[in-house]
DNA sequence: ACTTATGCATAAGAAAATTATGTATATATT
DNA sequence: AATATATACATAATTTTCTTATGCATAAGT
């Protein structure tokens, strides 16, 4: 996740709601998807990544599966009951905070 | 700046804009006007504030004015020419990011 | 033969926050 | 009079979350 200092704290979202939509997506493809979603504007490293689905794995909210796919071996990721739960609080976070930020953008807008 | 994990990276941006709007404004009362505006969602501790607005100085955004008013010092800041520039760079970059964020959770509307 | 793409992982370091603490004055409450 | 809350600034310790760098391995393109 580079080229901006803004993306802190929403990779964790981004991920959960790929995954709603996707059923299952193993690392590799998460971030060539956000690449080609957000046509290279943003680009999630694998520094990033990597610890971000351990850590949403050991929460609880994601399952692994391994597949070997091309005799590569692929580490599938897929929600839980859990993770779909928190995933819609995430989206609900993600969503209060984008009209935060427009209320503060564009004060004359916010004024009823 | 608490409440949510979300707004990490966003906090300098918020203060550059708020200056844009208000001339010159003291930190307590920058804590309070988000507190205002965003109806108590967002709440900026002094631990991160303190800091954001010494470092905006010292990067020549920020002008600093000391001023005692009812025997309380208080110390003012303002956008020098530098800060104001910047402000419309940040603002931009905001922006760009709340789209990027809406093409995620919304891949519907993003599809051409 | 060499580079790029695919695929996962972790360690070192930086950045930006939270939490806790400290100082000081003014005002409101009991 | 004593206590709590509000105003006003500041910093230190810690945590979270990222970037950058590195490592390993296979496949495909040049």
């Amino acid at each position: 996740m580079s080229n901006s200092k803004l993306y802190k704290g929403s990779l964790n979202t981004i991920i959960l709601k790929l995954l709603e939509e996707s059923d299952k997506m193993y690392g590799y493809e998460i971030t060539q998807k956000v690449k080609e979603i957000t046509k290279g504007e943003l680009n999630i490293t694998e520094g990033a990544l990597y610890p971000a689905l351990h850590k949403l794995e050991a929460e609880g909210l994601l399952d692994v599966e391994m597949l070997k796919v091309d005799n590569r071996l692929r580490k599938y990721y897929k929600l839980t009951e859990k993770g779909t739960k928190e995933t819609a609080n995430r989206l609900t976070e993600l969503e209060e905070y984008i009209r935060t930020m427009q209320t503060i953008i564009n004060p004359k807008w916010s004024i009823q």
